[in-house]
DNA sequence: CCGACATGGTTGTTCCGTCAACTTATGATC
DNA sequence: GATCATAAGTTGACGGAACAACCATGTCGG
């Protein structure tokens, strides 16, 4: 069955997204990583835990809000664990699940972290829009999402309002 | 040194932005190698390679082209000659150099693997973008590669005047 | 309550990407 | 034309991620 194919004005801006997707992890992950030995990956999940009453997360709950598979966030959180920035520890509401709780050294690790990615993150992003492309930026994420996140598992990340329903 | 904390709007735009980056490659990966078995970053090898004169490229070339390093490129055209999809031949110009040609086999695999993925492209991303929206898509992604590919190395990619046709 | 099913996590295998080291060829310099 | 530096690719080792299999716990219908 013959697709609708691209026109010339949807290919541009699809190849450069491409383009986009494919350099982005690589400059985050690479300056964390020589600054403070943190992937990327693991850098958001020791954030979002810092963002949270009593810095507790269930696993399932963390996995949704850093778009992780559950099989991927236990071995990422058992790492973190081994490296003392996080503490597992069984839930009491239910008896299959585990908490993740970050330590001392955990928010000292992100604070640490933080303010050299937020300059890359400006150098390298945010300073080459102009406030109208920002917020340009802004609403065309939000309808990509809409494909992409269709069942707003990833909400938590970027819609406060929409995380109560699913992430809690 | 404490950088400058994002404003409430630029946040919104890098949490979205980061979301679409997690989210994109799963997408693209999980439906090409359900229908394809190719990764997307093999479709976009036999891509660059179907759209050129010949169906030749050097390794380095190719490279930029896909933005990979030489030896992630290097590793997944072996997998690919094994596969009988790519054939490596030395470069009669260059003896250090390595030319990568699609086979005809290949030309076979990137045409039963364009059709769906130009579909998963247009379902998932472009389809949730009115013409203005894909327009400004275009025009912050072209911001934005300034700052992520500020050497041009990815050009090939999105530069109109080298890339011609997409997924055909 | 008891058996079937669903949910929450972990573990192990395999594959892919990165990094560093190495081989070979080219180009510049004297 | 010999030497040294650089470029093009390959290879091997290592670490992280996807996937599948598995175990433990909770839940629901009889």
């Amino acid at each position: 069955m013959e697709p609708r194919w691209l026109s010339q004005d949807e290919r541009a801006a699809w190849l450069r997204l491409v383009a986009v997707t494919e350099l982005l992890p690589g400059v985050l992950d690479s300056q964390l990583r020589a600054d403070s030995g943190l992937t990327h990956f693991e850098y958001y999940v020791l954030a979002m835990l810092s963002e949270v009453p009593d810095r507790v997360l269930r696993m399932t709950v963390l996995a949704q809000r850093t778009n992780a598979t559950l099989p991927r966030l236990s071995h990422v959180v058992r790492r973190l664990e081994d490296r003392g920035l996080v503490q597992r520890s069984p839930c009491p509401d239910d008896g299959r699940a585990t908490n993740a709780t970050l330590t001392a050294e955990g928010v000292a690790a992100v604070e640490t972290a933080a303010p050299g990615h937020v300059d890359t993150v400006r150098r390298r992003v945010l300073d080459q829009l102009t406030p109208p492309q920002v917020q340009a930026l802004r609403e065309v994420t939000d309808a990509l999402l809409v494909g992409l996140d269709p069942d707003g598992r990833l909400s938590g990340l970027y819609d406060p309002d929409r995380a109560q329903r699913h992430g809690g």
